[in-house]
DNA sequence: CTTTCATATGAACAGATGTTCATGTGTTTA
DNA sequence: TAAACACATGAACATCTGTTCATATGAAAG
């Protein structure tokens, strides 16, 4: 006999069945967490800018903060944070760091949210 | 003749006319901030977790709460959250409320997603 | 080796965000 | 009409986030 939770409706408006199916074919919780970090890149508005600029071109660091009008310090935090989740990378040339998407799921990913705005 | 931002490197290492066709191309501002914005929707595991199971079928307020374990006050504050995103909508069913996705692209979205972290 | 330049980083701070708790609203049922 | 139920909402709170400012690092040029 399962548990009855205090929050749960007495009489549930979709049918036990179709919960439980549901509850069967959620993704573990590690795989939400991780989904739902993944996108938490594409959800502020400088890291937007600068994925939208390694869609075009690789780039030093200077021109990218130079092109968006964003502080150099701001721009490099950003960066770090794109590299931890494995979406960007870099390479040094001279005295340049060089910036590039690491992923072609970005692009697939940008995409389909464009698509979205501008519909 | 152009300016010379404080900020940018001396010799930028992309050509001058690369970082002008970039910026050309680069989407208006309020185009990249509803984009952020759409993205943020995504970016919290609870409201991922919502978008999941509505993925699998309608579902009232109470159901989505109890499947997920997660209080129903949290439930519902992100439920406005979502339906002002206009992600998902909402119909009265005698006492309960029904949720669904109102958009098809959140499926498309969060497939890209998913492939990207499973890969 | 010293200076300069491009970038990284840490501390501090302000603002945004998500949850809880208490309570309000509106619908249904007795 | 009164009680019960499903859901919404506001305030308070703690946490997370992104920026700035100052400074550190490390490669390159002199």
């Amino acid at each position: 006999m399962d548990e009855k939770n205090e929050l749960m409706c007495d009489e549930p408006c979709a049918h036990e069945d179709v919960v439980g199916k549901v509850r069967d074919v959620l993704p573990d919780d590690d795989t939400l967490y991780e989904l739902a970090d993944l996108f938490k890149m594409f959800g502020d508005s400088t890291r937007m800018k600068i994925l939208f600029v390694l869609m075009e071109s690789e780039m030093c660091v200077c021109d990218i903060a130079e092109l968006l009008g964003i502080s150099q310090s701001a721009i490099s935090h950003q960066l770090r944070i794109l590299k931890q989740s494995k979406l960007i990378s870099s390479r040094r040339e001279g005295k340049n760091i060089i910036c590039f998407l690491a992923d072609d799921h970005v692009k697939s990913i940008i995409a389909q949210g464009l698509s979205h705005v501008l519909e």
